[in-house]
DNA sequence: CGGAGGTGCTTGCTTTTGCAAGCGCGCTTG
DNA sequence: CAAGCGCGCTTGCAAAAGCAAGCACCTCCG
C-alpha cells in the first residue's frame, strides 16, 4: 500500500488525461502513435488504463503532445508521489487559492532571465501541479 | 539516436552516482536494498550499470537515500533529457553561478506558503538543474 | 452498392524489468 | 582451524512492458 503503486483508478485517470491531451491536439490515436513513436495498440491500452507506461513512454508522449514530461510524471505518481497519493485519497482540501498566478514564484519564473521559455513552461507546470495537488482531490 | 535512450555510458554514470549516494549515506548494498525495497542483486546490477531501472525504482531509491527523485530522473534522462544529454558531453562548466540563490525564483520558492518543504526542495532542485544545464549550452 | 482509407482495438509474441535462490569471498569469533 | 555472518554478485525465472499482425467498424467516393 505504498504511494509508488498506481491503482487502476489512477491508471485510468492518467490514460484519460493523455487521451484528453491528444484530442486537444487534434491527433488521432494512430497519428499520436506515429509522432510519439509509441505503437498505436499500446497507446490505446494506455489511454484505456490497461497498461502502466514507463517514464520513457510518458516522455515520448509528452514531447509529441508538446507538454512537459513533468506534467505526466506527476499524474503517473512519478513526481511527488506522496502528494499524488494523498490526492487520490480523496483529500477534501479543494480550496486552492486561485490567485496562484499572483504568487511570487510564477512572477519570478516569468521574470527569470536564465531560463528558456520552454524551461519556464516546464517549471510553471510543475509548480502549478504541486499547488493544484495540494489543494485538489 | 534520441535523447530518450540511455547509452551504456549514461547507465554506468547513473549507477555510479547511486553507489556514491549510497556510500555517502553509509549504507551497504544490502542495507539500501532493504530500506528501499529494491532487491540487492538488482541494486547491484543497477549500480554496475547493467540494468536500466524504472522510474518507480529510482523513486524508491531516492526516498531511501533521502534525495529527491528528480535528481535521479535528471541523471536517468527522464527529466530535461536534452539538457541531460548535453551534460553528458562532459561539459566542465560545473560552477554554475552560485548567486542563483539570490534570484527571485529561489527566494519566491522559499517564501511560498503553499508548498510543503519537500515540494520546495523538489522545485528548487529542478530549477537549479535547469539553471545549471542552461549554462552548458 | 462496393472499394478504399481511416479509425480504435484484440491477440500473440518478444524483450525488458525485477526478484528469489544460491554462490564465493573475507572477516570475526570460539 | 572451523563456523557463522555480512558482503557483492550470478543465474534462472516470472511478470510486465511494448509491439507487429490483423480484426471489425465507419465514412466517403465513384
Amino acid at each position: 500500500m505504498t504511494d509508488l503503486h498506481l491503482g487502476p483508478v489512477r491508471l485510468a485517470q492518467l490514460g484519460a488525461y493523455i487521451r484528453e491531451q491528444r484530442e486537444s491536439a487534434q491527433y488521432s490515436l494512430r497519428q499520436l502513435a506515429s509522432v510519439s513513436g509509441v505503437s498505436n495498440p499500446y497507446l490505446s491500452q494506455i489511454e484505456r488504463g490497461l497498461r502502466k507506461p514507463s517514464a520513457d513512454v510518458l516522455q515520448q508522449l509528452a514531447k509529441a503532445l508538446q507538454i512537459s514530461a513533468e506534467t505526466l510524471y506527476v499524474r503517473a505518481g512519478l513526481l511527488d508521489g506522496e502528494q499524488g497519493a494523498a490526492a487520490e485519497d480523496g483529500d477534501e482540501r479543494r480550496g486552492a487559492e486561485q490567485p496562484a498566478e499572483r504568487t511570487g514564484v510564477l512572477a519570478a519564473i516569468a521574470a527569470d532571465p536564465h531560463l528558456t521559455p520552454r524551461q519556464k513552461n516546464a517549471l510553471r507546470e510543475i509548480y502549478l501541479s504541486l499547488r493544484g495537488q495540494e489543494g485538489n482531490d
